[in-house]
DNA sequence: CACCCGTGGAC
DNA sequence: TGTCCAAGGGT
């Protein structure tokens, strides 16, 4: 969990995790669903997968691996995790360099390489190497990563305290040299800017047959229609709205209804505009998705449908329970879902609240007049 | 080696 | 408001 992710939006993620499977056994009897539920939010849903994957490797082998070499052969578990383990759980001498050893190393040595071109890396796994407390092994991995998470900051590195800072060479450098200074180590690569990519989303609910009108929309026993990614790639094997990307240049209403009615019709196996009665369609609005790697612009909009019941049926009959489901409001609210996705369920939930404000005014409006 | 894969807190 | 990046690993 903490692979790229800081301790404080892990805790309440953990506490969860270890009291619905605190032993391997029990996590490697659990689904893939049930714990990409578990780990909805917390990004990165490999590891969740890899957990899992990890745990049944483990009871297949039937011990625990108990040594570094071991451990890197487990699903999910790299050199860092592996050297982790080994060490803090089983006092192996090995090392363990993450991103704060990286800066603790390239300061102490300083190094001016790019801390991420391999034998650089390779290097801080030298250098980590030959400090590695033999008596402590586990200890002194810690103390390094809590050295460079606290006094060796990034921005603002507290030398003066720092209990090593007679023996770092990047101090020394900047004393001697104004121009240099600690915080020039490790070195600063620039990062590729994230790609764009536009969706079209649509919230598509199936109203009761008896609830006509817009009146009935926030009736607790409507539908959502969820669908589920591929199981690889981005969000892989997690649940959304039905999306469509669409190109930059076709980010207008016409084409994005055009395309999201073609992706409906084929996902289920149905006309929608001919089968159904669209109470209501409207745009709700975009949202801008940030993700390490892509910036993603979501058009969404809210689908209303009241399925003729022959519709209705087929749309049962054709859906895949495990692609394809539909989810009322509370199971909506509780279930799993990506922070992207919550962030567009509130924004339609918001508009749907104005709608019906607005419409409660009318009505009150209307009767006033009535009255008089 | 370059790229893919999320999220949110800190500054 | 934007930028950075964290107890990384896989392909």
């Amino acid at each position: 969990m903490l692979q790229q992710t800081r301790v404080p939006v892990v805790v309440d993620y953990y506490s969860r995790w270890m009291a619905r499977w605190p032993t391997v056994h029990s996590l490697a009897a659990a689904t893939q669903e049930e714990v990409n539920e578990m780990w909805a939010g917390l990004g990165y849903y490999r590891r969740a997968r890899f957990l899992l994957e990890g745990a049944k490797q483990i009871i297949e082998k039937g011990e625990f691996p108990r040594t570094a070499s071991e451990l890197r052969r487990v699903r999910g578990i790299g050199d860092y995790t592996a050297g982790a383990i080994a060490s803090i759980a089983f006092n192996e001498v090995v090392p363990v360099v993450d991103g704060n050893v990286v800066r603790v190393i390239s300061r102490l040595y300083a190094i001016p390489d790019n801390p991420k071109e391999s034998s650089t890396v390779k290097r801080f796994w030298e250098l980590t190497g030959e400090l590695v407390d033999p008596s402590r092994p586990g200890d002194f991995n810690q103390a390094m990563m809590e050295l460079g998470a606290t006094l060796c900051s990034k921005t603002k590195p507290g030398c003066s305290q720092c209990p090593v800072s007679s023996h770092c060479q990047a101090l020394t450098l900047s004393s001697q040299n104004t121009s240099l200074q600690v915080t020039d180590f490790p070195r600063v690569v620039p990062k590729a800017k994230p790609r764009c990519d536009f969706a079209a989303v649509c919230v598509v609910q199936i109203a009761h047959a008896l609830d006509q009108g817009v009146t009935c929309t926030m009736d607790m026993d409507n539908l959502f229609l969820l669908i589920k990614r591929p199981e690889e790639g981005l969000l892989a094997g997690l649940w959304e709205f039905p999306s469509v990307l669409v190109s930059e240049g076709k980010t207008d209403a016409m084409n994005r209804r055009k395309e999201m009615d073609k992706y409906l019709r084929q996902l289920l196996s149905i006309d929608v505009k001919r089968r159904s009665s669209v109470i209501l369609r409207e745009d709700v609005g975009q949202y801008v998705h940030i993700f390490s790697h892509i910036r993603l612009t979501m058009f969404v909009e809210l689908m209303i449908l009241n399925l003729e019941d022959d519709a209705k049926q087929l749309c049962k009959e054709g859906q895949d329970s495990t692609k394809l489901r539909f989810i009322d409001e509370n199971a909506v609210e509780s279930m799993g879902l990506t922070s992207g996705i919550r962030k567009v369920y509130n924004m339609v939930k918001a508009f749907k609240d104005k709608r019906l404000k607005e419409q409660s005014q009318v009505t009150t409006r209307k009767r006033g007049r009535g009255l008089k």
